[in-house]
DNA sequence: CTCTTTTCGCTACGGCCGTTGCGTAATGGA
DNA sequence: TCCATTACGCAACGGCCGTAGCGAAAAGAG
C-alpha cells in the first residue's frame, strides 16, 4: 500500500466529502426515488465526472451512503439469550423505523422497505456492491453471532444448534415480512418471533 | 361490473399478448437489467403509449409477468411435515434456480436474487405494485399455511406454534441468504433449517 | 348517418444515468 | 525547468423512462 506518493494530480478530499455530505442530505430528505445523482453533483459543486471517477454508479454511492450509515450493533452477552435477543432485534425494528421516517419524502411512499430493496437490488446488478453488501451485514451481525456461541457454550442453548441457521431464522423472519410481506414490525412481533425460534415447533 | 358494453374504441387484446409475449421473451433472453420498455413495444409491434395505457410503470409490467409466472404451488399434508417441508422449500429453491439460469444473459450477473429484489423494490416503490405481491405471494403461500395447521391440529406440531411465524422463518431464511447474503441454497441447506426450525434452539 | 367516446399510432419532449472529449490544473520525476 | 501523469470542470451525447399533443380509427348512442 504505497501512500501519498502517486504520480498525478491527486485527488481532491473536500470533493469526496462534499459528495457525501450533499448526497446523504438529498437522500434523507427525498428518500431513493428521487435522489438525483446530477443533483448531488450540483449540490456538491463538483462536476458530474468528479463523481463518477469514484461511485462508477448511483448504485455504488447509495450503497456507500448507507454502508457509512451502519454501525456494529452492540450486543454483549448477558447470561439470558432471550434478554439480549429481544434487545437486538429490538434495535433493529427500531434502526428499519428510523430510516423510514427519515427517508421519506413528502409525497411520495419510499419506506426502510425501499431502502433496503434498492440496496439488495443493487447488490445483485453489481458484482462487488454485492460483496460489499454482504460485508456491511457481517460486520453489523459479528457480534450477535458470537453471542449466540457464548450461550450455547453457556448451555442456554443445545450444544447442536447451527448458529448460522439460527440466526438466518431470526433477520429472515424480519427482511421477510419487512420486504414481502409489508407487515407490521414491532416489539410484540419480535416477542412471537423469540418465542417460537427459541421453543421449536415439533411435538 | 358492466362486461363488453363500454363506449368507444374497445382496446385490442391482440396488443395485450403480443406485449406480454414480447416482454417475457426479453426478460428470460436479456434479464431484468437490460430489460428496456421500449424495446418491448417495438418487438409487440405496438405503440409506446399503448403499452402504458396498460401496464404505468415498466414496474409494473415486470411484475405482471412474474405474477403470470407464479403457480401455487402442490403441498397436501401426508402425515409427515418434515417430509412435506422438505418437499416444499426444495421445490421453492429449485425455482430459484430455475430463474437464475433463465433469466442470466450471456455477460452480466443478474440472478433470480436481481429478480426478486427488483420485485421487492418495485413493491416498495408503487403502493398497487406492493399490494399485488402480496397477494401473490399470499396464493403462492395459502396451501402450505393450511398444512401447517393441519400437522399442528394433528399433534405433529406444538399445539401452540404460531404457524404464521413460523412461516416467516422459513421463508425468511431462504431469502434472507438469497438476497443479502448471497449464500448457497441448496437441499443441504434445508435440511439443517428444517433441523433448526422443527427442534428449536433453547436449552 | 352523425356525434361522442375511447383507443391507436406517431412524434416530440424533459429528466435522468453514465460516457466521452477537451482544455486546464496540480503533482512527481528527470 | 520541462515532462508525464492524474484529476478537474465543462459541454455534449445516447439510451432509457414516462408524458403530452395530434390526427385517425373503431366502437356505441341518438
Amino acid at each position: 500500500m504505497e501512500r501519498g506518493a502517486r504520480r498525478g494530480r491527486p485527488r481532491s478530499e473536500g470533493a469526496d466529502v462534499r459528495i457525501l455530505d450533499a448526497a446523504l442530505e438529498l437522500l434523507l430528505e427525498r428518500g431513493y426515488v428521487q435522489f438525483s445523482v446530477d443533483e448531488v453533483a450540483a449540490k456538491a459543486e463538483v462536476a458530474k465526472t468528479t463523481l463518477y471517477r469514484r461511485w462508477p454508479t448511483k448504485d455504488h454511492l447509495i450503497v456507500a451512503l448507507v454502508a457509512r450509515l451502519q454501525d456494529a450493533v452492540p450486543v454483549e452477552y448477558s447470561g439470558d439469550v432471550r434478554a439480549d435477543l429481544t434487545r437486538y432485534l429490538g434495535e433493529i425494528v427500531a434502526g428499519l423505523d428510523r430510516m423510514r421516517r427519515a427517508g421519506r419524502p413528502a409525497t411520495a411512499d419510499d419506506t426502510s422497505a425501499g431502502l433496503v430493496a434498492e440496496v439488495a437490488a443493487a447488490a445483485a446488478r453489481h458484482g462487488d456492491v454485492g460483496a460489499a453488501v454482504q460485508e456491511m451485514f457481517r460486520r453489523r451481525n459479528a457480534l450477535v453471532l458470537n453471542l449466540l456461541e457464548q450461550a450455547r457454550d453457556n448451555g442456554e442453548l443445545r450444544a447442536e444448534v447451527d448458529v448460522d441457521v439460527l440466526f438466518d431464522q431470526l433477520a429472515g423472519a424480519l427482511y421477510y415480512r419487512l420486504l414481502i410481506t409489508g407487515a407490521v414490525l414491532d416489539a410484540a412481533y419480535v416477542d412471537r418471533l423469540l418465542a417460537g425460534v427459541l421453543r421449536g415447533a415439533a411435538r
